[in-house]
DNA sequence: GAAGTTTGCCTAACACTGTTAAATAATTTA
DNA sequence: TAAATTATTTAACAGTGTTAGGCAAACTTC
């Protein structure tokens, strides 16, 4: 009984189509726009053939933050391996995942509730292989003379993302596209953080 | 005819009592779930009468937030008014700014947008009279030696403001509270930024 | 005070939304 | 081919923001 193989293909394909046809609509117009019965359009059944293959709306919003966690993983690994010394990955890993919320403004959004209501903040996603742990490790590397406890690690994450999370917040609400100045106030936070890591 | 001003001030009270039904319905049951029903329902009209009061449902929101910088702008000026030296006045400040936005959660994410695709953020408000003047006129004093480009001070600013307001989004959408660990974060960051603007 | 005009307010409706239950069409199994 | 299962749709519910039309009360003018 290959088919069996052949339907849940399908069954896969169709998950697919959902997913990029919601991040089409977003992307178009906007996350507040999208609908049921537009998704349904675009992949050519009717709105309550989505329930087959999503729970309900949030679902979706929430697969697709997740994909939006792997994508960001994924930019801020081949940054990392770009650069040989930790502080210079340090610096390469923040401005990709300030790439990364420029040019996936949505999924940015979607993934940390800038201007939706939208799903829990994934928590399952910060430990094992997320962008968080490929930080947090290099940041271990810098300090490590000082035996920094993980408290005090996840606390100079914490204040890396927050500044950096910060700008993105504000340039994403004031409809900036991360332009020079902000670029400039990004580094000079990031060099200033890594600096206090070891003094 | 006193009764003009009569009527006036009727319209004004109910203007006043949608406003704060709205932030009422916002704080109890979330953003997401204010409708104009309800908010007929408390103030015991009908949904269209709303309109005589406001466009649409986004002029509540647009007219909540700027109530919002208000009242913002008089914590931190109150906070300012509590110290003498301009370094413990940016402290201050910005501590009210936190402690603001977590005491009126649902106002803070009206206004910048965190968790609601609302009104845009109000430019108007960003120069005169608000938070924004009194934080910069600050930073202004503390560099007074160095002679600082308003672009320059824009930039501190920003650099602070991103970083607070990372930690608060962060917060908020993690359902945190402000806890000992992120004021230690934030005092942190502050004192960090404070150091950097006189070398 | 009566007639006409304006105002305040409501009902009904439209075009949407997410979601569910029931009915139908297509496909697989016996 | 007949029965059972699966795939898909239609219809509906309860909710949303918003608009148009109508009724009744209040005010203006005569």
């Amino acid at each position: 009984m290959g088919s069996k193989e052949r339907i849940q293909r399908l069954k896969d394909e169709n998950r697919m189509k959902i997913l990029q046809a919601s991040l089409q609509i977003i992307r178009d117009e906007g996350l507040s726009s999208l609908s049921m019965r537009k998704i349904a359009d675009i992949i050519e059944y009717t709105a309550p053939m989505i329930y087959e293959y999503f729970a309900n709306k949030e679902a979706i919003l929430s697969e697709l933050a997740a994909i939006g966690y792997l994508k960001l993983a994924k930019k801020v690994k081949e940054a990392k391996e770009q650069e040989k010394t930790p502080e210079k990955q340090i610096e390469a890993m923040w401005l990709a995942y300030w790439q990364f919320s420029f040019d996936q403004k949505e999924l940015y959004q979607l993934m940390y509730g800038i201007g939706a209501p939208c799903c829990e903040m994934q928590k399952t996603f910060q430990c094992t292989d997320s962008h968080t742990k490929l930080i947090t490790d290099v940041i271990k590397e810098i300090m490590k003379d000082k035996k920094p406890s993980d408290e005090l690690i996840c606390r100079k994450y914490f204040t890396y993302w927050s500044i950096i999370h910060g700008l993105i917040s504000i340039n994403l609400v004031n409809k900036g596209n991360g332009d020079e100045t902000n670029q400039q106030v990004l580094k000079d936070a990031i060099h200033g953080i890594t600096r206090s890591l070891n003094n």
